[in-house]
DNA sequence: CGTTACATTTACGTTAACGTCAAGCACTCT
DNA sequence: AGAGTGCTTGACGTTAACGTAAATGTAACG
């Protein structure tokens, strides 16, 4: 439980990311790795995070308002009204993906749909063909 | 039923974007408005386009990808092979966007946890303030 | 007929999220 | 010591999806 630190390259092979990515998020403040002299080592949490930030991305929010929720996960508890306005941040994030999903499934039914008219032309067509 | 054309400020209008980008989706040959003289004239065939075009970028998908997409709505069931490649094409989308469901009901419930950790320590934090 | 109000094309600018060198440490192996 | 490997920090390049500004056109209004 103490010292579970990778290196970079053991980050990028475990995350599919190249070192570029990781030390970019670094200078963007997503990621916090420990030095050892001049080398990187990636902690426990920060995987943890990095987990975070190529889920959010799949799902088109941007480094910058990842950040921000990355910053909900990891809150002392020392500071009430910053963690009030996370909350709400939080919430009103929560909204958006829940929005996010009611369209998702319409657009998947619409898609089985045109999925299906798709199979029957194709169908119609190999009869056509002989 | 004729003649339901729009210029381009009722359709910035309708749907809330400016006209550099439906220029520039028609230079990307992703909508197709006639012209009236040097004016475009945009059809209900662009308005249907449109809508998509909006919605794939709200879930993340490239102009190029929702493209590929949209030439499956509109294709006209002469060309057999063309047609089957783009069924399969629809298929691999459709099981992103699956997948996508799945990972974004979890990030949800996730988020939610978090959310309930937090208001219990806003409260705690309200006690506390007497 | 002047001007006001949009429209058009052309073209350069911008932001996000990295990619891609280049040049130099640090360690190991021989 | 030399060679190789991997890590480091700059710093400039790249792509997508538009923004923005300049110059011009044109339709309608008073």
């Amino acid at each position: 439980m103490t010292d579970d630190l990778m290196t970079i390259r053991q980050m990028c092979d475990s995350f599919d990311v190249t070192p570029r990515t990781l030390r970019f998020y670094e200078a963007k403040e997503l990621l916090f790795p420990q030095r050892d002299g001049t080398r990187r080592l990636f902690t426990r949490r920060d995987r943890a995070r990095l987990t975070l930030i190529l889920r959010g991305k799949r799902f088109g929010f941007s480094l910058e308002d990842i950040r921000q929720v990355l910053d909900l996960y990891d809150r002392d508890g020392s500071n009430h009204a910053q963690a009030i306005r996370t909350y709400e941040l939080a919430q009103q994030r929560l909204a958006q993906m829940e929005a996010q999903r009611a369209e998702l499934d319409e657009a998947i039914a619409e898609l089985k749909t045109e999925l299906d008219a798709g199979k029957a032309m194709i169908a119609s067509l190999r009869r056509a063909a002989e």
